[in-house]
DNA sequence: CTGAAAGCGCTTACAG
DNA sequence: CTGAAAGCGCTTACAG
C-alpha cells in the first residue's frame, strides 16, 4: 500500500499543497479559512497521513533526533540513563537511535559515522577510552554532542558527570571515620580518568587523614579478567602482613564480585572487613551486609545532559562542563 | 559549515554526480574507469563526505532503521534483550531507534506514529495490554513487524516468546518433585496472556500430579501495589490453616521483593518454604539460598525476532509464531 | 565508460 | 485567504 502524501490529501481536499502542509503544521492559522483547514484535516484523517520524516529533514535539515551512544545498553547504568533521556527526549518531541561502543573506539568511530549521515541534531554520548581524536573530529564538525559519565582532561568540551574524585574520597573518607586504618580499593586498570579519578580521591582522603598510602593497598585489576583478579588481588590483601580492615569498590560490577569471593571465605563483614563501593547494584541488596555506596544522580545527569544538548542544538555556546555531587548511602557493611 | 553533498564531490573530481552515485556506492564498478573511482574516493575522502540518508531514504523508500518498542528500556529484560536486537542490527548495517510504552496503550500507539513518520523499515515490538487495535492497524499499514516477550492470542501476527505456560508447569513440577504439596503462587493481575499463561502453566502442574489446586494459593496482585500487596499476600498465605510449604513468584520483581520481606520474617529457605521464580535477577545472587528460576533464552529471543523481521522485510510471508524453551537454572531454593 | 534529467515528499519565499 | 514553483540530496532509467 502505497502511503498518502501530501499531494493525495490536496487532490482529495481540491486545494494546493502549499495550504495542505501549513494546516497540518498549524502554520499561518491566521490566514486560513476554517473551512479549508477543517476539510484538509478530514482528508488527512480519511487517508490515514503520516508526515514523511525523510522528506522533511532533507528540506528543513532537522531531523528530531538525537543519538545516544553508551557503552553498553545492558548494563543498568546506561539502561536507566537511556530511559531519563529517552523521557525528556520524547517529551520535547525528539526521537532517540542508540548504539553501543562496547568500550571500543573504532565501534565507537562507526557508530558516530552512522549518526551523522542520519543527521542526527544532537548527540549524547560516553566516549570510550582513546576516542579523543574522534570527540575532535565531532567538535569540526559543529555537531551537538554533550557527554556523560566520562570526559577527556585535554578535550574543551561540554560533559556532565559526576565529581567522582570527590566520590571516592567521601567514600574514603567514611571508612576513615569508622576507624579503619588499612583501607584497600579495586579499581580498573584503564585510561578513563573518570575511573582514575576515583583513585585520586581515595588516596587524597588518606592524605588528608593522616594515613600513609601503601601501594600494596591498591589493586588494578584487567577488565578482560576481572574475576580472577579480584579474587587474586583479595587474596593478597588478606595475606599482609598487616591485612587490610576496609576495601573501596570503585564500581558495582568489582563489588559484586568481590562480594560473593569473600562471602565463600566467609570472611564477615562489617567485623572484619568495612565495604563501601561505587554505584547501586540490586545483587547486594540481599546481602546480610547490604554495601554502603555511592549513588550517582542519573536523572540529573541525564536531564542535564538533555537540557544542555537543546541549548547547544537552539545556539552554540561555550562548552559546559558539570560535575555533579555523589550521595553516600549508608547500609551495614561499614 | 555546510557539509558536503554528492554535488561538491562531483564538481571537485570533475565527473558527473551520477558517476559519484555510483562510485561511493559501489555499484556498476565494472563500468567505470579505476581512475575515476580513484579520484571520486579522494575527493570524498578530502570533503569529509557522509551520505545523506534522510535524501537517500526520501528516494530508496528504505531507511535500513528498524524500531524497537518495548515497556522499559531500564529494566533488565528488556536492556538486556535491546543489546542483542542492536547488535545483530548493527551487523546487518541496520540502526535501531527505541522507544518505552511504560505499559501505557496510548504511548505506544504514539511511539508507533513516530517510527511510522521516520519510515522504519520494521519495528520489533512488545505490546502493552489493551494495544491489540494498534497491532491490528499496524497490520493493515504493511509495515513488517514482529512482537517479542508477549503477544494476543486472538491477533494472528508474527512473534517469538517463551512458552510461558510450560516453563510455569516446569518450575511447579519441581516443587512437587520436591515433595512439596501445598504450593501458592504470586502472580500480576493484569490481561497479558504471557502472564496469564504462566498461572495456566501452574495449574495443569498440579492438575498432573493430582493436587487439587485451592483457590487461596493463588495471589493476583496489583503491580502499582506490588510492595503492599505481596506482603499481604505472603502473610496470608502462611496464615493458612495448612500454610503453603512452597511458592511460584511468576516474575523476578516479585520474587524478589516477596524474598526480601520473608527474610525479615526469618522464614527459612528451603527448609520452611522452597522457593522458585521466573526470570534472573542479580538480586538474588547474594541471599543465603539463591533462587531457583526459569531462564529466558533471551539471546534465542532476539535472534530470531531480528531474523524472522529481516526476512518479512525482505518478502512479506505468513506469520511465524515462535515459542520458545525456558531452562530451570536448579539452585538452593528448592 | 559517462552524464543530463526526473522525481522521491516535503517547506516556504513569493505573488496574487 | 490561496497556489505555483524552487529546491533539499539523493538514485536510477535512459541515452549516448
Amino acid at each position: 500500500v502505497k502511503k498518502a502524501s501530501l499531494k493525495d490529501i490536496a487532490l482529495k481536499a481540491g486545494v494546493s499543497i502549499t495550504l495542505v502542509s501549513y494546516v497540518l503544521n498549524n502554520q499561518k492559522q491566521d490566514r486560513i479559512s476554517k473551512v479549508t483547514a477543517e476539510k484538509i484535516r478530514k482528508a488527512a484523517r480519511q487517508l490515514n497521513y503520516r508526515p514523511n520524516q525523510a522528506a522533511k529533514s532533507l528540506k528543513t535539515n532537522k531531523t528530531n533526533t538525537i543519538g545516544l551512544i553508551v557503552a553498553d545498553i545492558s548494563n543498568p547504568f546506561f539502561s536507566c540513563l537511556a530511559k531519563i533521556i529517552e523521557d525528556e527526549a520524547n517529551k520535547k518531541n525528539y526521537t532517540v537511535i542508540f548504539g553501543s561502543s562496547h568500550e571500543d573506539a573504532d565501534r565507537f568511530a562507526k557508530l558516530l559515522d552512522t549518526f551523522i549521515s542520519r543527521q542526527v541534531d544532537g548527540m549524547i554520548i560516553a566516549p570510550p577510552q582513546g576516542s579523543e581524536k574522534h570527540i575532535r573530529d565531532l567538535q569540526k564538525q559543529k555537531l551537538p554532542f554533550v557527554m556523560v559519565d566520562r570526559y577527556f582532561p585535554d578535550v574543551v568540551a561540554d560533559y556532565v558527570i559526576l565529581d567522582n574524585k570527590n566520590a571516592a574520597r567521601t567514600a574514603t573518607q567514611h571508612l576513615v571515620d569508622a576507624g579503619r586504618k588499612r583501607i584497600g580499593i579495586i579499581s580498573y586498570k584503564t585510561g578513563l580518568q573518570h575511573l582514575n579519578d576515583r583513585t585520586l580521591g581515595y588516596k587524597q582522603a588518606l592524605k588528608e587523614s593522616g594515613i600513609t598510602f601503601k601501594k600494596e593497598w591498591l589493586a588494578q585489576i584487567d577488565i578482560a579478567n576481572k574475576k580472577e583478579e579480584i579474587e587474586r588481588s583479595l587474596d593478597a590483601f588478606l595475606k599482609l602482613a598487616e591485612p587490610v580492615d576496609a576495601l573501596f569498590f570503585t564500581s558495582n560490577t568489582i563489588a559484586t564480585l568481590a562480594v560473593k569471593y569473600l562471602n565463600s571465605l566467609s570472611i564477615r563483614v562489617p567485623r572484619d572487613l568495612s565495604l563501601v563501593c561505587f554505584d547501586e547494584t540490586e545483587a547486594l541488596d540481599l546481602f546480610y551486609a547490604p554495601l554502603t555506596y555511592i549513588r550517582q544522580p542519573l536523572d540529573q545527569i541525564g536531564e542535564n545532559a538533555i537540557n544542555i544538548l537543546m541549548k547547544k542544538m537552539e545556539k552554540p555556546s561555550r562548552p559546559l562542563q558539570l560535575q555533579l555531587k555523589e550521595e553516600l548511602i549508608i547500609r551495614k557493611s561499614v
